[in-house]
DNA sequence: TTGTATGCGTTATCAG
DNA sequence: CTGATAACGCATACAA
C-alpha cells in the first residue's frame, strides 16, 4: 500500500496579496524611538511618554508623536525596556498539560484580556511534575515577567517562595487552597459532588454510583456527593475508581465494572471528563434507555463536553471563566488598582438528556 | 439547588516543604555578569564566553566559571542579551487554535526538542485569521525570537514577507504549498484520501462513501480519495458535506444525511477528527453491525483518536511528530547547519476493529 | 509639559 | 586564549 503513497501532491494553498501596502516592507532595520522623536521634533523621552502615560503629554505633541509612530510602523522594542524598567510586558501562564482542552482554554481566555491591554502571553507547561515546575519557573523567571498565570496551585514550598519572591501579581486556580501565593480563582471539588447529588436526588434517582478518580479533585468530588446524598437520605450504592481516565474506552470499562460489582445502581455520577461518555456509550451500547434504565451525570468544562456530547447532563465548569477573571485581576493589579485576593467560580448544571 | 452551594470548602492541597534548600532563596536582586566574573576573577566578557561558546575558554578558567555559576545560581538576563545580540532565545510558535490538539501535540513536542537546547518557546494564535495573524506575528517581531514555528501556511503575501524579512528559521507545516517561506514539514493531504480508497478497497468494500469538509484539506482530502477509488474501478458512492465538524454529533448527523440521501453504501470514509467517532456511535446505535454491515474508516491525529475512541480505524497522522522535526529543523539551522528545506511526515493506517 | 544625563546587563568588536 | 571598550534601545531620576 505504501508504495503507491510516495508521490505527494502540492496542496492548493492559495497565495493573497495584500491590497494596498501602506506599511514598509522589506525593512531590515526596525525603527527606533529616536528616529520618531526627530521626526515628531521631540526628544525620545517624550515618545516614550506619549505612549505609555499620554496623560502627562500635551494634546498637540502626543497627536503628532502618534501620528509618525503610525507612519513608520514604530514598535517599542521589549528587550531594551524590559532591560531599563526591569520588568517585561510578558505574562507567564503556566499549564498543567498543553493537551488538555480544560487548561487551553482558560490560558486562551486570558490571553484575550491581556492581550487587549498590550501584555502577552508565554505559555509554559509544568507537566504534573514538581521538576519541569522548577525550570519552567526559573527560566521564565529571567524573563521578568510582568505576572504569572497558574491552571492549579503550586504545592511545593520552594517554588512557592521562589514565584512569590518575583514581587509580581500571581493568580493560582482551579482549587480552593487557604494560603495562596497571592490571588486566587478557584471552583469548589466537593461542591461539584454536592450538586451532582443534589441533581440526582431531585430527579428522583434513588441508587446512585460514582465513577472517578481514587485520588486529587476526584476524591473530593467523591467526598462532597457522599455527604450530600446521606443527607437526603440516599445510599452511595456503589463506586468504581480508575487511574486512567484520559479516553472513552476508560469509561465504558468503568461502568462495565461497575455492573460486574454486582450493585443495583439506577444513576451514576462520573466524575471526569470522558468517563461519562463512556458510561453512556457503553450502556446505550447495551441497550439500556437513559434516563429511563439508567441516569448518567458527567463532569467537566462545560463548553468542552456540550461540543464532545451535547446530550450528556453535566456538572459544569466554564474554565474560559476562570481565565478570564485571571487576566482581569492581573491587569486590576497592574494599574494599581484592588482586586480581590479570591474568587469562586460557579458550578452549574448541564441538563442533557441522560439525567 | 443553588442555595445548598453558597459556602465552599477548602480543597486538600498538600504543601510540601523542600528537604535541603541549597538554592538561595528570598533573593531579591539576581546575580550579574559582573558579579560572577569577580568570583571567578575573569572578566566578565570571559564568562559570557565560557558559558556560550565553552571552546573558546581554556578548561582550567571554564571549570572555575561554571562552578561559580553553579554556587551562584547565575542565570543571564535575556532581555540584555537580547538587547546587544539583536537576538533572543524565543522560539515563536504559532498554533491556528490553541483548542485543537492537533496543534498543541505539535507545539508541545516542538518544545521539548528546543528546550532541551536552552531556547524557549513561546505560543500565540493565529485563530485562522489573517489581521489576528497580522498582530500576532508584528509583537512577536518585536521580541526578536530566534525562530518561528507555525502549524500551518502563511497565505498573505504581506505576512509572509514580514516574517521572511526576520531573517531567522522559519518552519511552515501541515500542507504541502509550492514556495514555503522558508522550511516546511508537511504531509499530503490527497495522499490521505487516496490511502483511506487504497484500504477500502484492499479490505473488499465495494459500495464506500465520503464526509468531509468541502473546503480546504477536506476538498483535497476527498479529491484524493476520489482519485484512487476510480484507479481501482470502485464508484464514490455517496458523499455529504458538512461545515461544523467540532462535535461527535456532527459525525452523527451527517451519518444519518448520508443514510437518507438514499445510496447505498457499505463503507464511509471520514475525513474530520470527530465525524468518525460520530458516525461509528451512530451506526451502532442503529444495531449495524461494524464492519460486517458498514466500515467506518477515520482521519485524524493518531494519539488524539487513539485515545479518544481506540476501536476506530483511521489514516492518521502523527502531529507530535511535526513539532518533533520543526524544532530539529530549526536547531539545526540555528548551529550554523544544513537543514532539509521541505520534510514529509507519514500518514499511517491504523486498524481498529471498523474496518 | 518637556528635556538632559545616565544606566539597565549583556555581548560585538577589536586589541593584546 | 583573554581583556578593554563601546553600544544595543529604552525609561528612571531629576532638572528646567
Amino acid at each position: 500500500m505504501a508504495d503507491d503513497m510516495t508521490a505527494h501532491s502540492f496542496d492548493d494553498v492559495v497565495r493573497i496579496e495584500e491590497e494596498t501596502s501602506s506599511s514598509q516592507t522589506g525593512r531590515s532595520k526596525p525603527v527606533r524611538i529616536e528616529e520618531v522623536a526627530r521626526l515628531a521634533d521631540v526628544s525620545p523621552i517624550t515618545v516614550s511618554r506619549a505612549l505609555r502615560n499620554p496623560d502627562l503629554v500635551s494634546e498637540k505633541t502626543r497627536k503628532r508623536i502618534l501620528e509618525v509612530v503610525q507612519e513608520t510602523g514604530y514598535w517599542s522594542n521589549p528587550h531594551a525596556s524590559a532591560l531599563r524598567s526591569g520588568r517585561s510586558s510578558i505574562v507567564a501562564v503556566f499549564v498543567s498539560n498543553l493537551l488538555s482542552q480544560q487548561y487551553t482554554r482558560a490560558a486562551q481566555a486570558c490571553a484575550q484580556v491581556i492581550e487587549a491591554n498590550g501584555l502577552q502571553m508565554m505559555v509554559g507547561q509544568t507537566s504534573y511534575s514538581y521538576s519541569r515546575e522548577l525550570t519552567a519557573i526559573q527560566s521564565l523567571r529571567a524573563l521578568r515577567p510582568a505576572a504569572v498565570f497558574l491552571t492549579g496551585v503550586i504545592e511545593l514550598e520552594e517554588n512557592r517562595r521562589m514565584l512569590r519572591d518575583l514581587n509580581i501579581p500571581i493568580v493560582e486556580s482551579w482549587a480552593h487552597t487557604r494560603d495562596p501565593i497571592d490571588m486566587l480563582v478557584a471552583f469548589s471539588n466537593v461542591d461539584a459532588g454536592r450538586l451532582a447529588a443534589t441533581h440526582l436526588a431531585n430527579r428522583g434517582f434513588k441508587r446512585p454510583a460514582f465513577i472517578g478518580r481514587g485520588g486529587g479533585r476526584g476524591k473530593l468530588r467523591l467526598q462532597g456527593f457522599t455527604e450530600r446524598l446521606s443527607q437526603r437520605d440516599l445510599p452511595l450504592t456503589g463506586s468504581v475508581v480508575v487511574d486512567q481516565v484520559e479516553s472513552i474506552e476508560n469509561g465504558r470499562s468503568a461502568y462495565r465494572k461497575l455492573q460486574e460489582s454486582g450493585v443495583s445502581f439506577d444513576s451514576v455520577f462520573c466524575a471526569n471528563d470522558l468517563l461519562g461518555i463512556g458510561a453512556m456509550i457503553e450502556a446505550g451500547a447495551q441497550g439500556q434507555r437513559i434516563p429511563e434504565d439508567v441516569g448518567i451525570l458527567g463532569f467537566g468544562d462545560r463548553s468542552d463536553l456540550a461540543a464532545l456530547s451535547p446530550r450528556l447532563s453535566l456538572v459544569g465548569v466554564d474554565t474560559s471563566q476562570i481565565g478570564r477573571q485571571a487576566g482581569e485581576m492581573i491587569l486590576s493589579r497592574l494599574n494599581g488598582e484592588e482586586a480581590p485576593e479570591r474568587l469562586c467560580v460557579d458550578l452549574s448544571l448541564l441538563q442533557g438528556v441522560t439525567t
